[in-house]
DNA sequence: ATAACGGACGTGACCACAAATTAGG
DNA sequence: TGCCTAATTTGTGGTCACGTCCGTT
């Protein structure tokens, strides 16, 4: 439910509520985006009509009263430095999310397609992407060895490496990039972070900097503006416990085909070898990347989904105790049995198929 | 302004067992 | 090489315990 409210009262008052700011032209809509050129607080109607020359920035979709200053990854949220400070200061995990500055929207901000897509179609989803994908790209679904030479499988590759996020990495980047960043806009005050971090893990580098830098040129990506090499750069890779934790199923199928299973248990991603960079990348085959990258992305879901049908038949079936599954007596599976029976016999449910 | 309290909320562990997978003959 | 059997691993959902957040006093 949207809520207005035609407020003067500034952001930075400290006396926040939920209301979101109305659009200073219509004043019957929410405002979407800052226009920078005009000072004002625009709704995504009037700003496709009236402002799709302005230089405009983002609202910040916590506190939707104040332009957004930051798009933390982690969230794909465009926070206001407010806001950024407030959600991004109040614990380690969330201090550990991957921000970067907001830029500046030139051009319309919606496509033509419906209303409901609008969200989805933000002009600059492109650079995002590309931008996100750079991190996948760096990965190459190679098979990863050990120093004796044997195969310890995949490592980061294929349809697995695309939803690891390079946070920590690219905070790496970005704190040196913060650094140079603040002297050109020093109201971006992200905290900043120390690169070691237990959940670091080193990642090696073929041959040092320029190579590096000339990777990402051959992808054809770069860092962001301002970004200068440090002297002593922090090789070093980390993945947020949220990003490590989830796992996609809708990718499931695919990596149960280009990958091999694993040994036993989980892939530690926090141990073995370095991560090695990739070689080189025709156009081409970025440009293929990038375009898998995103029909992943437009088709990748969070939340549970459920591979086998026919366990979770039976987890419902299955007699409980707190919640907890409990032993079935030889009455409940008599019962049970007989049910199962029933409903084979009535065909109108019969089994349920396995994946 | 600060501390204490309590409700709301989010997250992970736990359980049994059929199904899936792997290993060995 | 293919088949069979036994052993091992995986996945499933409701509830509880615990920690955190946030508003109130």
């Amino acid at each position: 439910m949207l809520k207005l409210e035609n407020n003067t009262e500034t952001h930075s008052s400290g006396t926040r509520n939920n209301w979101a700011r109305a659009c200073d032209n219509c004043r019957s809509a929410a405002c979407t985006v800052y226009c920078r050129t005009d000072s004002t607080y625009i709704c995504k109607n009037c700003d496709a009509h009236i402002h799709a020359s302005h230089e405009r920035v983002l609202v910040c979709e916590a506190c939707e009263r104040a332009p957004a200053v930051f798009l933390c990854k982690a969230d794909s949220a465009s926070l206001c430095s407010t806001c950024d400070s407030d959600i991004h200061s109040a614990n380690p995990l969330a201090r550990r999310h991957h921000r970067v500055p907001i830029l500046p929207i030139l051009g319309p901000l919606y496509g033509t397609s419906t209303a409901g897509d609008a969200e989805d179609e933000f002009l600059t989803q492109d650079e995002d992407d590309e931008d996100e994908a750079a991190s996948w790209l760096l990965f190459n679904p190679v098979k990863n060895s050990d120093s004796q030479g044997n195969d310890n499988g995949p490592l980061f590759g294929g349809d697995v490496d695309e939803y690891l996020d390079l946070n920590e990495y690219n905070s790496c980047q970005n704190s040196q990039f913060n650094d140079q960043y603040n002297n050109n806009q020093q109201h971006y005050n992200v905290p900043q972070k120390s690169c070691a971090n237990d959940s670091v893990v080193p990642i090696q580098f073929l041959n040092g900097k320029d190579q590096v830098h000339q990777q990402f040129i051959q992808l054809g990506l770069e860092f962001e503006a301002g970004y200068s090499y440090p002297a002593s750069m922090s090789h070093s890779v980390s993945l947020s416990p949220m990003d490590v934790g989830v796992v996609p199923e809708s990718t499931m199928s695919d990596n149960s085909i280009s990958h091999h299973r694993p040994p036993k248990g989980t892939i530690d991603l926090f141990s073995g070898p370095p991560i090695q960079m990739p070689t080189q990348l025709s156009p081409m085959d970025r440009e293929a990347r990038v375009l898998r990258y995103r029909e992943k992305k437009k088709t990748r879901k969070f939340e549970k989904t459920i591979r086998y049908a026919s366990r979770k038949a039976y987890a419902e079936t299955r007699p409980r105790v707190k919640g907890r599954f409990a032993k079935r007596t030889n009455a409940e599976g008599e019962v049970d049995q007989r049910f199962s029976s029933s409903l084979i016999a009535e065909s109108t449910y019969g089994l349920v198929p396995s994946f």
